[in-house]
DNA sequence: GCAAGGTC
């Protein structure tokens, strides 16, 4: 006998398929950790009798993801993610639902694809016959493998596509494909570009993952625009007129109802009163109605649960899912708000009649069964509805308010509508009109079960005749002022998502959750959604760069482009390298200009080095470094993934100075108060510039002829003490001020106080120091003589003598006139300062010879 | 660690 295998997208319709197709007399058998197999013999078309085999899989089988390697944030550039390898990964391996699939395929020669018919199903299918290749012979042959489409799990429906078995929609499938690689392409493109450059660089930003999605972007694009909306709103005065009139008194309203000029409301008010009575124009009266609800789906239920219950669709969906795991409700994830033709609403209305909750509402609707209104049928499963009776007291509070609400919901549909009476009187004074509305009841139709839509009170009815006159009480004016719109409620946001194609069924509260959870928007009381700061900012920062990021739009024309793959219209692989080349080219404009957002950040959230850690800006990327200060301590780039060692001891950001050449912001390093202190290029620390620097020095042995921080411009003599050293002036304590030697501990404090100390040009014509300048605050000036400035040589100048630390500069000597010291040893700058080689302790070549050397390395 | 889409 022949074996046919028939695949179902979830263990449930395989159960329901199998008992239709079997007419209940299917065999089930575990199969997998999640999937039954149902079996039975029976016809196959004209084949004759053979063994059927019913089982399914759990959605998608596999998932799109990058080759591993392309999996490091730290070492992958996320601009490659654009072009670089993907590869199909089992979605959930401990299913093993591959070898499952092969599994039951061994011995079939048939395979009949039963998965839903919507293209992310005709995707699946694809995915079945991949895993099935190598078991059943020519899978891909149109001879072997077969198609059902059927557009609800009815009996009618389900034989019916049995009859007409077409093939499996190879277009259709191929638009998934291009939809889950743009997808993962963007999305984590994006996200991991955001989440660095922004990660680390502000203290107090609440979200440690920067996501953008083509889905929850434009969801929060919703949030942000309700928001902006409030913000901008500009309140406007408007006036309106209201008459009491009669006996008993009623309240009119004008029918201008408002204007926004006082003056000429006033003017008609003015007309008014110039009457005692007014004319009665009309008195109409007719019967109005309120429809009953269309049968439920997804999201009707999702909405109603968070307007109506304050259960957000997240949690509605879980709860949904278990009512229906337990047989309370049929399927929860459908579009469909249309019940079948043959859907057996009797009995639904037979399962709720015994309720002690609402037993008695059904009983009566029971007795007086309306036919439901008509609405969508998208083909996919019938709207949710009760199967089984449940008790208050067998679930949790909100359980029971769902469940109660789907029955609830389901009895309103066969309901009658609601009906009322409108009584509409018009009258007339000065040529201006009023009128005054009363609904009574008639007939409360659903309300009597959807009891939380009960109609007001009714309302008293004018005793007014028409073309009778009636005594004007009063007539007055109010001013009254419009008012913002209020925040997005979760119901509107749910229905903008419907409305511009932004998720799906399934997907509308994952995308709300993940907005949610990544502190874009909070959840407010009536289940409002306001949105964060970095939510605002987010949004604001996209706006600025490239609004098209956050348009609903966006998503939609992506659809467009692949509903042509699915027709065959267009080419897979032409569309698919369109669409990746625009959105590179999108992707690379945003991180060049990602400063216009970053200064929104920056607004709005402390940089890290304001909240005390001391790290500093990366001069290739420009984001700030991770200072790590575990031994040995270092500034780790996460972007450039470079590490760049520092000295032992304290490094501060030293202002916002930057080194000339390579953009790195500078660093202060000291080892306390009194201790060594030298600005440093953290780049040049580690990678020394000039060929006479050393390694692991700080600006103070840096040639460069021009930076303001280097051993040119500040040097001031050789060192006291030791061979090489230079005395260079440390302006980083400022203004405690020091001359640090470049190579040994020597330290000489010096103008405590002063306000600014430079060094000068000019060289000491006894000792060869380079002569410095010294400013104090004119009160607080420490010369002698009370003068602000003076210029001199340290050591030998003695209006400095008292100002600096003399047993250094005693100590040091005039001895070491010998030959020229100093400077920066070997390499081309010794070799100046030696051909220079006018002795005496300066270190500094003098500024001429600088141009020469700017020449060389700059 | 990232997207969105199935489903549990």
């Amino acid at each position: 006998m022949r074996n046919v295998l028939m695949v179902a997208e979830k263990p449930s319709l395989a159960a329901s398929l199998a008992a239709i197709l079997s007419n209940g007399r299917s065999v089930p058998r575990r199969g997998n950790s999640s999937c039954s197999t149902h079996e039975w013999s029976g016809q196959f078309r004209n084949e004759g009798t053979v063994h059927f085999k019913m089982t399914s899989v759990c959605g998608h089988v596999m998932s799109l993801d990058f080759i591993s390697k392309f999996n490091s944030w730290d070492k992958v550039d996320p601009v490659e993610l654009f072009g670089c390898p993907t590869e199909k990964k089992e979605c959930n391996p401990k299913q093993q639902m591959r070898s499952f699939l092969a599994q039951e395929a061994r011995g079939c020669d048939t395979l009949v694809l039963w998965l839903d018919c919507d293209k992310e199903g005709e995707n699946i299918c694809f995915e079945v016959m991949d895993a099935v290749q190598h078991v059943i012979q020519n899978v891909y042959s149109p001879k072997v493998t077969y198609r059902a489409h059927f557009s609800a799990i009815t009996e009618k429906d389900i034989k019916g596509a049995m009859e007409k078995l077409g093939h499996p929609n190879e277009n259709e499938a191929k638009s998934v494909d291009a939809r889950q690689e743009l997808d993962l392409r963007i999305g984590c493109a994006f996200t991991r570009f955001q989440t660095k450059f922004f990660q680390g660089r502000y203290g107090d930003l609440d979200s440690s993952l920067i996501s953008y999605g083509p889905c929850q972007t434009p969801t929060l694009g919703f949030c942000v625009k309700r928001h902006d909306d409030i913000q901008n709103f500009k309140p406007e005065s408007f006036w309106y007129l209201q008459m009491l009139a009669g006996h008993p008194e009623f309240t009119l309203d004008w029918e201008r109802g408002r204007v926004f000029k006082k003056d000429l409301t006033n003017m008609l008010l003015n007309r008014v009163k110039e009457h005692k009575v007014a004319t009665v124009e009309s008195v109409t009266t007719k019967e109005a109605f309120k429809s009953k609800p269309q049968a439920l789906n997804t999201v009707e239920l999702m909405r109603i649960c968070s307007s109506g219950l304050g259960i957000g669709p997240f949690q509605a969906m879980q709860i949904a899912e278990r009512l229906y795991t337990q047989g309370y409700i049929s399927y929860p994830r459908t579009e469909t708000n249309q019940y079948p033709e043959n859907f057996d609403l009797h009995a639904v209305m037979h399962v709720l009649t015994p309720s002690s909750d609402f037993g008695a509402e059904a009983r009566a609707i029971s007795s007086d069964f309306q036919t439901p209104r008509k609405g969508k049928d998208a083909g996919d499963h019938p709207p949710i509805t009760p199967m089984k009776l449940a008790q208050r007291s067998e679930f949790d509070r909100d359980t029971w308010r769902v469940y109660e609400f789907i029955c609830r919901h389901f009895m309103g549909t066969v309901s009658r509508d609601l009906k009322y009476r409108v009584t509409t009187v018009k009258l007339r004074a000065g040529g201006e009109g009023f009128s005054c509305t009363s609904n009574v009841l008639i007939d409360a139709g659903y309300t009597k079960v959807m009891t939380w839509l009960a109609f007001g009170k009714d309302e008293a009815i004018p005793p007014f005749v028409q073309g009778t006159k009636v005594a004007i009480n009063d007539v007055r004016m109010s001013e009254g002022q419009t008012g913002p719109p209020d925040y997005l409620t979760e119901a509107e946001l749910i229905t903008l998502m419907e409305q511009h194609a932004i998720g799906t069924d399934a997907s509308i509260p994952v995308h709300i959750n993940n907005i949610c959870q990544r502190n874009y928007v909070r959840i407010e009381t009536g289940r409002k959604l306001i949105p964060t700061t970095l939510g605002i900012v987010l949004v604001h920062g996209y706006q600025k760069i490239d609004p098209e990021l956050v348009l609903p739009t966006m998503r939609s024309e992506v659809e467009h482009a692949l509903t042509l793959i699915a027709k065959g219209s267009a080419d897979f692989k032409a569309v698919l390298r369109h669409a990746i080349r625009i959105f590179k080219l999108k992707f690379m404009y945003f991180v060049d200009h990602i400063l216009s957002m970053d200064m929104l950040f920056e607004i709005n959230f402390s940089p890290l080095a304001e909240s005390g850690k001391a790290h500093s800006r990366c001069g290739k990327c420009r984001r700030y470094m991770k200072y790590i200060q575990t031994k040995p301590a270092r500034l780790y780039c996460t972007t450039c993934d470079e590490n760049y060692t520092l000295p032992n001891g304290n490094v501060k950001v030293y202002r916002e100075y930057k080194c000339p050449l390579d953009d790195f912001e500078l660093l202060a390093f000291s080892t306390g108060a009194k201790g060594r202190s030298f600005p440093f290029c953290p780049y040049c620390y580690n990678h020394p510039p000039f060929r006479d620097m050393p390694k692991l020095s700080g600006c103070n042995s840096c040639t460069h002829p021009s930076c303001p921080h280097s051993l040119y411009t500040l040097g001031i003599s050789s060192c006291v003490e030791c061979e090489t050293g230079i005395l260079v002036l440390d302006c980083t304590l400022s203004p405690s001020w020091k001359m640090v030697c470049n190579r040994c501990d020597v330290i000489i404090n010096c103008f405590k106080g002063a306000v600014k100390v430079t060094v000068e040009d000019i060289r000491c014509q006894d000792c060869g120091a380079q002569v410095v300048n010294v400013v104090y605050k004119p009160e607080k000036s420490k010369f002698k003589d009370g003068s602000e400035e003076k210029t001199g040589c340290v050591f030998c100048s003695m209006d400095f003598a008292h100002l600096v630390e003399k047993h250094r500069a005693v100590a040091s000597r005039q001895v070491r006139n010998g030959g020229p010291r100093g400077g920066p040893p070997g390499g081309n700058a010794g070799a100046l300062v030696n051909g220079h080689g006018r002795g005496g302790r300066g270190g500094r070549p003098p500024r001429d010879k600088m141009a020469q050397l700017a020449a060389y390395f700059v």
